[in-house]
DNA sequence: ACGAGCGCCTGTCGGC
DNA sequence: TGCCGACAGGCGCTCG
């Protein structure tokens, strides 16, 4: 599910809930939600801890306690639910963290592809991580010449987390679309000048995702809007907003991939 | 270094 | 109605 916007959103949400909240105890429901550490050291280290911070860094939910740091990465399908504890569980909460105050937090994960660290290091996870889009550090200069610095298919360096932190599928296809950039462009042929545009379209879609709450398909996440404002993505066939040929869908990168064969020629 | 293929999971949808 | 494959907001691994 979620790609950047969606997490931001997620966070900013969960922030007056979250702060200064005491974790007294842990359900693991899904041995492997856990990507370290084991659940016994997990349960024994995270029971008395205070969230004292809620962040996010690419799509990774970040929470500073007080004394290590509780990762979270959603993947395709994860959720954060916020309930009283008089609510019963759901059928897809993987992990369960009970509160000081009469609620819980479920980590709603349908897919099981969704990851938790607790570790007194977060570096170690997130250090590989590539620059925060929407960081004024994040310069157009900047994204040129790291395009340069590979031969690879744009979309797939772009949905590399490395590359850049916290572009997914639906994101990149659009921003390449305002982009006027075919997906399977080499990035070391992007002229300084797309480059540009393309640092410019990038920020766009990010940051009108956000306004809108992100975007929410069938159910798994809800509460946005975007999926109202979409150029390419789902809408297979159907005409280009700008030139009125019809959009095509193809795979790049094992990834369904839209775009417009008029506007952004390979 | 790059790209393809696959695994990890559950659920929904369309075609037959 | 039922079955079966394709597909889904992600990512890490192997192989050539």
């Amino acid at each position: 599910m979620p790609e950047l916007p969606e997490v931001e959103t997620i966070v900013n949400r969960l922030r007056a809930d979250l702060i200064g909240r005491k974790i007294e105890a842990a359900d693991l429901l899904w041995e492997r939600t856990l990507a370290s550490p084991k659940p016994a050291h997990f349960k024994k280290n995270v029971i008395g801890q205070s969230i004292s911070a809620v962040k996010r860094r690419g799509k990774y939910i970040v929470l500073p306690l007080s004394l290590d740091t509780l990762l979270i990465h959603l993947r395709m399908s994860g959720d954060i639910l916020i309930r009283r504890e008089s609510e019963p569980i759901h059928k897809h909460d993987r992990l369960v963290l009970h509160f000081d105050n009469e609620h819980y937090l479920a980590f709603s994960n349908m897919r099981k592809f969704g990851r938790v660290w607790l570790t007194p290091t977060p570096e170690d996870v997130l250090g590989k991580l590539g620059p925060e889009p929407l960081d004024d550090a994040f310069r157009a200069e900047m994204l040129y010449e790291k395009l340069q610095g590979h031969k690879r298919q744009i979309k797939p360096l772009l949905l590399d987390q490395h590359f850049i932190a916290g572009m997914g599928n639906i994101y990149t296809d659009e921003a390449l679309h305002l982009a006027d950039l075919h997906p399977l462009t080499k990035s070391d042929l992007i002229k300084e000048k797309q480059a540009q545009i393309l640092w410019k379209s990038i920020r766009k879609v990010l940051r009108e995702g956000i306004a809108r709450n992100g975007t929410s398909i069938d159910w798994i996440y809800r509460g946005g809007d975007f999926q109202n404002y979409l150029q390419v993505y789902g809408r297979k066939n159907k005409p280009c907003f700008k030139c009125g040929s019809p959009i095509k869908k193809t795979t790049v990168g094992q990834r369904g991939t839209h775009f417009c064969p008029q506007c952004q020629k390979e």
